[in-house]
DNA sequence: ACAATAGTGTCTATGAGACAATATGGT
DNA sequence: ACCATATTGTCTCATAGACACTATTGT
């Protein structure tokens, strides 16, 4: 084969206040890197797969068991030097999922903290895919909604700050979070979150709403 | 052929204060659309090709005889629906020039407006790849130096504002936008702009010290 | 002097950051 | 009452927009 077409998604959720990174581990033995954890990927199948985003779908549900995540192509990665088989394109996505979802995913899903797996060595041109995508979640992260897609069902500011803090690498005002989320109008309220020694904080979920960007088309809200 | 992967151009230019988008003529008669005006693009070749974004120098530099213009990956656009041929994903790019090497190019490439050739049919689904380049362009416009590469050798401020002015589509405060670019301290004055019936302007050009983007990352000033 | 465009001073409204003050439930 | 976290008030400072004013050249 001259040249192949395949694509790759990276699966990042939060845990602990941490960036995660979904793998699955290599069960082919006739392919490069048999056994290594990486990031979940595979072939397009044209009789399968009206399009590369449906190929991501597919891997997604067949390899890591997660179903309809918040899903954005991310770039594609190409030549002869990243995959030893010879010249290959890698359509890469990368998805969001919460915990729930995350904590429901495959055995065949291990889940690791992305500063460690960056730290250690990865297949292919896996760690430029993997810091492209936590490059481009930040980047959207301060001027967006997208962190919604790592949050439960529902959940407090103070959770969400959390999220955007962890996301971001750094404190944030409570006031100036405030103001700017109620602004922008992308929660509604729930309910109360009773029950801790202090005072109970309001509970929001996203606003159905809000689609938040149109693929691979640069959005501002 | 189960499959194929092509690499398409958006080639952009501003002429005359409109954005102007750079066609050529499909000669091949084997293939379809023969003799309709098209986006540059060709099918990526694994011996020549190192990655994708050689392919598309090469297909700028074969085919519209551009060089070295700035050359952003856009997007991968795939699936079956594509392409009459079959299962297709092209991997698209978007290259900025300036007007002296848009009169430069070859006879072969054409340019035209980009409001007339959005409002004409378009084959294949370039009307979608040329929507997501100029949406592309305006959203980075917005915040960074990238309208540099439309500008030639030297220019004044009221020249690079009314660049920004067209790409976004609206007036720009002189006074603010000058604050703005010395903020910024991406161009160099060179000179003086004299000659004319009224106050000379300043001439600057764009500092080589910055580099504006890394490929596929999202990259704020 | 006048026309024409370049470039600057500056007032004001808006928004972000800082931080203090108040609110509310459990113990 | 006290602790802990939630939520809000508000001061200040930086920035962006508006707009008028000054600068400089050719005619």
């Amino acid at each position: 084969m001259l040249l192949f077409l395949t694509v790759d998604v990276v699966l990042l959720t939060l845990k602990q206040d941490q960036l995660y990174v979904g793998l699955v581990q290599r069960l082919n033995k006739d392919e490069p890197f048999y056994g290594v954890w990486t990031l979940p990927g595979g072939f397009v199948r044209p009789q399968e797969d009206n399009e590369a985003r449906d190929t991501a779908i597919r891997v997604l549900r067949t390899k890591a068991g997660v179903e309809s995540p918040y899903l954005e192509q991310l770039a594609t990665f190409s030549g002869n030097a990243r995959d030893p088989r010879g010249w290959s394109a890698s359509i890469t996505y990368y998805a969001l999922v919460n915990e729930q979802i995350s904590a429901n995913s495959q055995e065949r899903l291990r889940w690791e903290p992305v500063d460690e797996v960056l730290a250690a060595p990865m297949p292919f041109d896996h760690k430029e895919l993997l810091m492209a995508a936590v490059a481009r979640l930040r980047s959207k992260t301060s001027y967006s909604s997208l962190p919604l897609h790592l949050m439960p069902s529902s959940f407090t500011l103070s959770e969400l700050r959390r999220v955007y803090e962890v996301v971001l690498g750094g404190k944030l005002e409570p006031r100036g979070f405030a103001r700017r989320v109620m602004e922008q109008d992308f929660v509604e309220e729930v309910g109360i979150d009773k029950g801790e020694a202090h005072r109970p904080a309001r509970l929001f979920r996203a606003k159905k709403s809000a689609p938040l960007y149109i693929e691979g088309t640069f959005c501002v809200l």
